[in-house]
DNA sequence: GTTGACCTTAGAGCATACTCTACCCTTTAG
DNA sequence: CTAAAGGGTAGAGTATGCTCTAAGGTCAAC
């Protein structure tokens, strides 16, 4: 498929998908006779990954590091395991101060509820 | 405290403090007669909470918003609730998103370690 | 064969979030 | 009093991640 394409269905801005494709997140990528860049099925999957990832938190530079050990046939595989394993502890630590970030708001959202009721007649909130 | 110690004691760089100040993330900083800043113990805190925050991918204006709601008086309170129940909804559904990225990780990581148990005599991985 | 919608590259410009430099003032110790 | 250590501001510089512009090639329709 063509850039347009690709920009359309993943919704990623075409100056965005060469950025991507010059950092190296994007690395299936043909050319036809005329020089057009021809992207595979499969690179609507990998722009959503990247999307996904970055929505995340995770830096290009982390999101290539994983893609390119996914891709797992130019990298030796227990070094492949090894990355794995860092990015899975990685999200795994992300998960759980996001999970106190949550309960942290929730609390927060629950005071701040039962202010408004309180004060619902009498004016502004006092914490 | 002065802005020595409270770079010592959360890890971030003076500049960054006074930059974080300056877009209005660190609002109850006192001044001496001779100008320096003078921070209250809180400010350890609040900085760790920038610091984790960011970790997690949110802008400084997201963590402002944030930081403003928790601090309540001044803002309304119906309004806190709701960005708090904004908030804490944007964590909840990084937490599962993360989770899927975990799990994927995981299955990598798997796949990776059994094809170099199978190949350690073998020699190069071949997913 | 020309118009218009595609595509290409190189490079400029912009927002965010630092990070550092220059230059000057304050405090503390000798 | 002076030197060293620490503080202040303003503003320049840097890295990342886009986002856009300029100048030009390609292609399908008329």
């Amino acid at each position: 498929m063509q850039i347009a394409e690709l920009e359309q269905r993943t919704g990623v801005n075409r100056h965005t998908l060469r950025y991507y494709e010059k950092a190296g997140l994007l690395q299936e990528v043909e050319r036809r006779g005329n020089n057009y860049r021809d992207y595979p099925e499969k690179a609507v999957e990998r722009v959503d990954m990247v999307r996904q990832l970055k929505a995340l938190g995770f830096s290009l530079r982390e999101i290539r590091e994983v893609l390119d050990a996914l891709r797992s046939d130019s990298i030796d595989c227990e070094q492949g395991a090894v990355l794995m394993a860092e990015k899975k502890a990685a999200v795994d630590d992300k998960i759980r101060e996001l999970k106190q970030v949550s309960a942290l708001l929730g609390r927060e959202q629950q005071r701040l509820e039962e202010s408004a009721a309180a004060l619902r007649e009498e004016g502004r909130c006092k914490g």
